[in-house]
Parts: C-alpha cells; structure tokens; sequence
DNA sequence: CACACCTGCTAGCTTCCTTTTGCATGTGCG
DNA sequence: CGCACATGCAAAAGGAAGCTAGCAGGTGTG
C-alpha cells in the first residue's frame, strides 16, 4: 500500500529508487504506463524473457509500484496482468533529508514497531 | 545540463536513480542539503570511513548530485567541500514512459572483454 | 494426443556494488 | 622532526544483483 509523494520512509524511498534504477524495470513501468499487460505478452513486446521479466516485475511489485492480477481469458487460460500504480514521487534535497532519518539502521536487531 | 525535473533522458534519470538508491547515500545527500562539509569532517559526522565515503561522493557527483569545490582553509590546510544541488525530480509512470524512450540500448559493437 | 499458449520456480554463472585495508602526499605546530 | 590533520587512489574480498537455461504444471484446439 501506502502511496505517500511527499514524505516516504527512508527505507521505503531506497526500495522504490532500487526499483527504478534500471533500465529494464523503467522500461517496464514504461509500458506498463500505457496499457496493463500479462507476463508473456509483456516480455515478448520487450524483447526479454519470461524469466528475466518476472524478477523484474517482482522487484517493481515489492516496491509497490505496479500490482499483479491474476485473471482468466476467454478461452481459459489463466494470465497475470500486471499494471502501474499511479505514484509521483518528488525528490528534492530536503525530502531526501527528511527520509533520511527514518533510515533503518543496518544493526543486528530490527525490529519494525519497536522504535521511536 | 541537465537538471530539468520534467523531462530527463533515460540515462540519466538511471543514473541519478542509482545514486540516490543507497542509505548512505541518502544520509550523505541529507547531511550536505543541511550544510556543506568537507570529506574527513563528514566521514567522522556520519561515521563512516573516508575512502567510502569518496566511493559515494563520486558517484553522487557523477550523477550532478552534489559538487566539489577545493578550497584552503585559514590554517593553509586544503579541504575538499562538498554541497548538494538544488535538484529537484518528479516520478511519474509517464514521466518514467518518457524518459524511457531516450534510453541507451545496449547495443551491438560494444562488449570490452566480452567473450565466451 | 500432440501442440501452442499460459503460469511459475530453481540452479548456476557472471557482473556489478559495497567495503576494507593500505599506501602516498601535503601542510601547520610544538 | 614527528604528530595531527587534510587530500587522494588502488587492490582485494565479500555479497548482492542480473541473466540464462531448464524443469514442471495448467488449459484449449486441431
């Protein structure tokens, strides 16, 4: 969930910014932006493979930026249609620097709930 | 160059991505968009060591994050300050559909030691 | 029943990123 | 002159990310 612009968590911001640093997976939002589109289909149109594709997708998924549905076609065949989340994130210095600070630490214990 | 928030090329927009895609990176950004700061002062203020701290400056540089400036200190000593810029990116799907169509491919004629 | 289409997963290789360690250089001060 | 502070770079190791190849299962049509 969770489609805040202005103020994400820091560790949120790093997912959706690791998500979209690459050149495949903004390829995929890309196409996502224009119509949804199910797994074989999408990576035909992209040239890549089916495999390639799903741990793509998988990763965009984690960060919440495009959602999975499975659905059956008329003709039974089960396909999972994939489509963008309409997010805007804005990056400006000190957005950055208020995330900055709800960075979780790299220590041993993590634990989410348990913290200032 | 670059800069615009509204229409960057694909390329850059992975490689500012990637910069910013990063914890450290992100706490760095943070702290120069407070106040500029020199290498070693920083180091020690984020509690990392000098030569990582040189590996993510150069990369937020490369992106034109952040710049440097080489100036002397009043004691003659040479100090390397760092600031951010004033950036400011917005992500959209179509912002992203955008930018995706200038990106590089990785194309044939280009494979430095590629062999197999 | 074989073929075409859809789905998913894992093993293993390669490449890049992150981090540490160490070296080399320059300046001011007691 | 040696210590404290500043700068830089490079090699090496560990881990994560990217990609391919292969397997297994499902349904509908000729």
């Amino acid at each position: 969930m969770s489609s805040s612009a202005s103020s994400p968590t820091g560790d949120d911001l790093v997912r959706a910014l690791a998500a979209l640093a690459n050149p495949h997976r903004l390829r995929i939002v890309a196409a996502l932006a224009r119509e949804r589109a199910y797994v074989s289909g999408l990576a035909r149109q992209l040239g890549i493979s089916r495999a390639l594709l799903q741990v793509h997708l998988r990763k965009l998924a984690a960060a919440g930026l495009v959602t999975a549905s499975l659905e059956l076609s008329e003709d039974g065949k089960a396909m999972n249609y994939y489509e963008v989340q309409p997010f805007v994130l804005t990056l400006t210095p000190e957005i950055i620097a208020a995330a900055a600070e709800t960075l979780t630490v790299p220590d041993s214990a993590d634990q989410p709930g348990a913290n200032r």
